[in-house]
Parts: C-alpha cells; sequence; structure tokens
DNA sequence: TCCCCATAGTGAGGCCACTCACTATACTTG
DNA sequence: CAAGTATAGTGAGTGGCCTCACTATGGGGA
C-alpha cells in the first residue's frame, strides 16, 4: 500500500529463462525464434542481440514505470536530472539533444510537456539569439529532489547479483557494439 | 552508389569511446554525465546501463536504417520475418505480440500498416471467432526473401571483433538483468 | 440456462522518436 | 557589405509504443 500500484501492461511472462550446461543463462522461447528467424547467419550473435534488445525493453520499461509514479517520463526525467546537475541549472536544446542522443526535434516535443507541466522554462539566450535554454524550475528540482532515494534503491535493485568485473564487462561489450556500429553506414 | 543513400540524422558522434587502463572500453563524455547525474549509487552500475542504453539505440537505429532501404520498419521486419517461418505462414495477433514483446494494441497498430502496404492480410480464424490471424501475402514473402542476403551481412559486420565467448557472455549478462527485472514491481 | 469472468482485438488519446521543410540568426568569405 | 553556408529550433506528418475503455466471443459454474 502507499504505492498507487500502477498496473501497465504485466510483466508478459516471457521469462523462460534457463542455464544452460556452462552455467549461462539463456530463454528457450528466444533460442527457438532465433532458430526459427533464419538458419543463416550466426545463432551466437542473433541471440546476443535478442538478449540485449529485451534487457534494453525491460530496462526502460521499469524507468518509465518508475518515473511515471512521479508524474514524469524517462526522458522528461533524464532531462530533469542533466539540468539539475548543472551549476547553472540550465542548458540550449541542442546540447540536452546531443547528450541524451535525440534529434533536437525530438527535444523539443520533451520540452513542449515538461513546459507545459511546469518543471522547465525556455529563455532566449542573449548571446545567441538562435538559442534556446532550458531552465529548471523550483517545481523542477523539488520533483527531481523528491526522487532521488528512491532511484539509487531502484538502481542497487537492478544490478543486485552482479560483480564489479560483470558490471565492466557488460559496459566494454556494449560499447564495442557501438563501436561496430560507428559509421560503417555503408556496408562495404 | 544504386543504394538510395538515405540521410537521417548523422551518426551523431558521441564516440569519443577509448580503452581504460584495464584495456576496456569506456566514454569519456558518458562517464562525465554519469559523474554528474548523482554521485549516489554505484558509478559502475550506472555506466554499464548506459551503454547498454546507447548499444541498444544504435542497433535500432542500424536496424530501421536497414529496413527502411527495404521499405519497412525494424517493426514490421520482425512481424513478417515470424510469419515467413511458420509452415502455415499466418499467427495470431495476440502471439505475434506476446513474442515481440509489445502490447496487443501495438500489434494492432503494425499489422494495421502491413497490411495497407498488402505484405499482410487479416484472416478470420474459424476455430476462435475472436481471433485474427495475421496471413504474410505473395508480396510479403518476396520482401522478405530479397532482403535476406543484405541481412546476414550486416549481422555479420555488427558482431566483428567479438570472440564466441563474448557474444555468450553479452547474452548471459544482459539475460541476468532481464531476470532482476522480472517481477520486482514493488521495491522492497 | 444465465451469469461471470477471462481472452482477443480495437477505438481514443498521449508521448516519444524520426523524417523533411522552414525560419531566424550567426559566421565566413568574396 | 552582400552572398552563401552553417547552426538552432520548430511546424507538419508518420510510426511505434503505451494506457484505459470497450466490444465480442469463449468457457466455466450456480
Amino acid at each position: 500500500m502507499g504505492k498507487p500500484d500502477i498496473r501497465f501492461h504485466a510483466p508478459l511472462t516471457h521469462g523462460d529463462l534457463t542455464v544452460d550446461g556452462s552455467g549461462y543463462l539463456y530463454d528457450a522461447a528466444m533460442r527457438r525464434a532465433v532458430v526459427e528467424n533464419g538458419g543463416e547467419g550466426s545463432v551466437e550473435v542473433f541471440e546476443a542481440l535478442a538478449a540485449l534488445r529485451l534487457a534494453a525493453k525491460r530496462i526502460h520499461d521499469a524507468m518509465e514505470r518508475f518515473a511515471e509514479g512521479h508524474g514524469l517520463s524517462e526522458s522528461r526525467l533524464r532531462v530533469l536530472t542533466r539540468l539539475c546537475h548543472r551549476p547553472s541549472r540550465q542548458l540550449p536544446l541542442g546540447a540536452l539533444a546531443e547528450g541524451m542522443d535525440v534529434t533536437p526535434r525530438t527535444m523539443t516535443d520533451i520540452v513542449d510537456v515538461l513546459e507545459r507541466d511546469g518543471l522547465v522554462k525556455r529563455v532566449p539566450d542573449p548571446a545567441d539569439r538562435r538559442s534556446v535554454q532550458a531552465v529548471i524550475t523550483e517545481a523542477g528540482l523539488e520533483r527531481i529532489n523528491a526522487m532521488r532515494r528512491d532511484a539509487t534503491a531502484k538502481q542497487a535493485a537492478v544490478a543486485q547479483g552482479f560483480t564489479a568485473d560483470q558490471l565492466v564487462q557488460l559496459r566494454h561489450l556494449c560499447l564495442l557494439l557501438v563501436r561496430n556500429l560507428s559509421g560503417d553506414a555503408e556496408g562495404s
């Protein structure tokens, strides 16, 4: 009780996670799907990518659910957090977009909602009249501060059972993928 | 040439990937952002999750770009692929939704577009009059078959430089996260 | 049989993400 | 200084994803 008990579309089982002979997790349904989805190509690659996709989605969903409980969304939360950690409490939309790896157009939409809710304010930049600064408001700061304790608890729960080395490994492997995908827009 | 040269919003540098003392990749901009985003909580956790988020987004973008070149999107491509590997060439919308970890409502939208483009057809299920089967059409099959060769090449490029063990590790770590996120909807 | 509830799909409405096209301002160069 | 290009943000439109609410069908019991 206390919690609003937001329901959403339920956990969606999918969780037939089991351990294979070597002690590593795999998902029976996923492996079946992978095999169906084209014997061509490496099964390991496909399976790793599917697992990464699933993990990313679950993390996103969890973040969304968490933020929703405080009247935000994951994107809006990230924007507020960034602004909050600036000494000046402000940042131009373009910088926010770049930092969050979205297009400037998308940031316009996100800030639209934040501004409608009174959590940030658009302020013209006198130094560059093309630029628009997003400034976090008092209400925005309060909102963020209220969430802070919850957030660290959630974060710890996610990493439960991970060794420090595993976290480094995970980061390393993900960034290896990022590097492989950087700039090879045209294939061979 | 030959390629339509779809532009999109450009690679978005972000790629200050460097190697730290232990031989593992990290992203300078990301680490800075992480430190700003709250000293509380484990930096390793936050950084690993940020890397995973980034990798997932880049993979999604690459898939989208690839699919777009063939007049599809990632989601529609995945639906067609699944249908294509069924002996009966069909599947109810609910099963498709579950297999792709989206809500039934979302699958309705995706199939709407596929049907509008003539790649699938909705067919009532005589055995269960509530159910609607999505059946892949001739045009849909042709589309998928035309993409197949390209797809395996792309897939190989993504996994370039990965050992088989690293792929297994990546899968394992991602599924570990998935397991941690499964069903702990209420925190403590 | 009638009622209750679960299940399959969809209408309505919202956010987020992208594209392309456009305005306004800044910079750079002839 | 004028012209050309680059940069910052937005309008218009689409797709994907979600929630909530609703219809229609299916499958138990009292």
